[in-house]
DNA sequence: GTATTATTGCAACATAATTGCATTAATAAA
DNA sequence: TTTATTAATGCAATTATGTTGCAATAATAC
């Protein structure tokens, strides 16, 4: 299955750049209802997840953000373990620099982590 | 509005005390299947929140956890900032002792946090 | 036992996401 | 440049999850 560059691809590739933070499907949305349908959207982001475009970020209200794997994230080496921040002012979503670190108990495996930071941004304090 | 003790209570109740750790809705779903409505779960759950006998925990994977609150939580000073732990194998879920700590950038304010590890338990390594 | 009203079950509704399928259009080949 | 192939799209229908309205039921107070 190879991938076709398409207007629909093109316009929310670049709404992710332009936004150079992560949005969310809602978002997305918003920005580009009428120019498409609803269903296109879910795939089209769908397919960027599995080209490894885009990575989904599950924010800690239970939506799905968009971020564009150069953002923020070394994708060779998949490293997803530093904070993500919300800010309920602007509702900007964007990867902290710092990493998390977790001591877990005697006999536990890590395989992945999700950390949220919710508050207000250095804009909205 | 003053509450009622009903079977479909106390049954969800003893299910979360038996449990000892989180339940998700569709665990709990599962268990009570044919002896109650789906919507009286929800409502029953719903109360329990309000009433503060338990707590939503809304997990990585975006689903809701419910767990009671004298279990993993100081309810008088709601203190959510520990870790929480979800077992892939035997899909237990349960709060971490462990704090999590962050040092945000310059002027960004915390409101809260929500920090999800997954992986394998202890008895599931 | 009787009255009050919280709780329940059922049906209908709301919303978000997915699937099937015929049509359209991006790319490769002639 | 034209034609063939098939990825991508739009639409309708479906699934999943959670909520609301309302009449019937049952827990508590009297």
């Amino acid at each position: 299955m190879k991938r076709r560059n398409t207007p629909a691809k093109s316009t929310i590739l670049s709404l992710l750049k332009n936004a150079g933070n992560a949005l969310s499907q809602e978002m997305i949305e918003a920005e580009v209802k009428g120019e498409m349908d609803r269903v296109t959207i879910y795939r089209v982001l769908n397919s960027f997840c599995e080209d490894g475009v885009t990575h989904r970020i599950l924010s800690d209200e239970g939506k799905y953000y968009f971020a564009l794997c150069m953002d923020c994230h070394d994708h060779e080496h998949h490293t997803h373990d530093h904070f993500h921040f919300r800010c309920v002012g602007c509702q900007k979503v964007e990867c902290l620099e710092e990493q998390v670190t977790v001591q877990l108990p005697q006999g536990y495996r890590k395989e992945s982590i999700s950390s949220w930071v919710t508050g207000y941004c250095a804009a909205c304090s």
